[in-house]
DNA sequence: TTTAATTAGTACTAAAGATGTACTATATAT
DNA sequence: ATATATAGTACATCTTTAGTACTAATTAAA
């Protein structure tokens, strides 16, 4: 399985419960209340997103709390998997530098993964946090609203 | 960054390689060499590659070595995952078997992490071995061949 | 101004997973 | 028979992830 870390995950929890609460802020224990994730892990969540991140808001003290920087349906499925996995990629082997796959010197794929990886990437930008929340009758959200990557040809 | 695992990376790397010289088969050895891989990676690659997948045949002994079992285009970068990586999924959240996410019972993103997987599945399955082969001249290779994912609707 | 509530930062430990290596068994062409 | 080559399994190690803990800084409210 090609997989998230269980923070991403967690994330995507966190940020729903927030956006269900617009306006309103939710403290770390709040969310955890609500979402029945241990505190520790809502507040390291928290810190992680506040740090890796513009996705939230967060207000100290006493009354404080966290709230969304931007709408849900501003938020991609992608900005999310960024913010706590890092770029969106599926190998190594052709990083940002475009430098040679150190695993082989003989590589013959030259950077054609990176194409992989931008038709990935494209498409996790396509899908928002909104489209992904509850009731179900919120989705399919926006009628038309379909994921093209026609644009997308490889080469 | 979304990780799949180095063998898969290998993966890709070997079996480029037998279908350059598809026809004749290539030792463990052999592909070690053409590769730059060492050769216990190689060896632990085709065992698993033959004990999970259908992708490549075997033969033992003398003049053994490992063939592609059908051609290169009709290999998808989809099929070469799931083998080595297991079922194409972003999340745990949601598995085969439907069950709630055991990370939260109010977990309120029921399936549809579900679309999203979908969506990156067919993605990677209309990506072909052969479409990541050099030389760049074959890549990209066919006119008018273009990764349509518009008839994916998320609902 | 004191107190309680709350986030920020950091560090450490434990668990899980990926990777690389090694050894033995089985099969086959010569 | 023998050399060659794959099959299967086991294991040590390295890396990453997840979870926990502690201290500092900030702020609303009593």
């Amino acid at each position: 399985m090609i997989k998230l870390n269980k923070m991403t995950d967690y994330a995507v929890v966190c940020l729903g419960m927030l956006a269900r609460k617009s306006g309103s802020s939710m403290s770390a224990t709040e969310l955890s209340k609500e979402t029945g994730l241990t505190l520790f892990t809502v507040q390291k969540l928290l810190k992680l997103l506040m740090a890796k991140s513009e996705l939230i808001l967060a207000q100290r003290g006493s009354q404080g709390g966290y709230i969304l920087n931007k709408s849900s349906s501003d938020i991609s499925v992608a900005e999310i998997i960024e913010a706590l996995d890092g770029p969106i990629a599926l190998t190594a082997c052709v990083d940002s530098s475009d430098s040679m796959c150190d695993a082989s010197n003989i590589c013959f794929l030259g950077g054609k993964w990176n194409k992989v990886n931008e038709v990935i990437r494209k498409t996790l930008n396509d899908i928002s946090l909104d489209d992904l929340l509850n009731p179900a009758d919120t989705f399919p959200l926006k009628k038309n609203k379909e994921i093209i990557l026609k644009e997308i040809t490889i080469n």
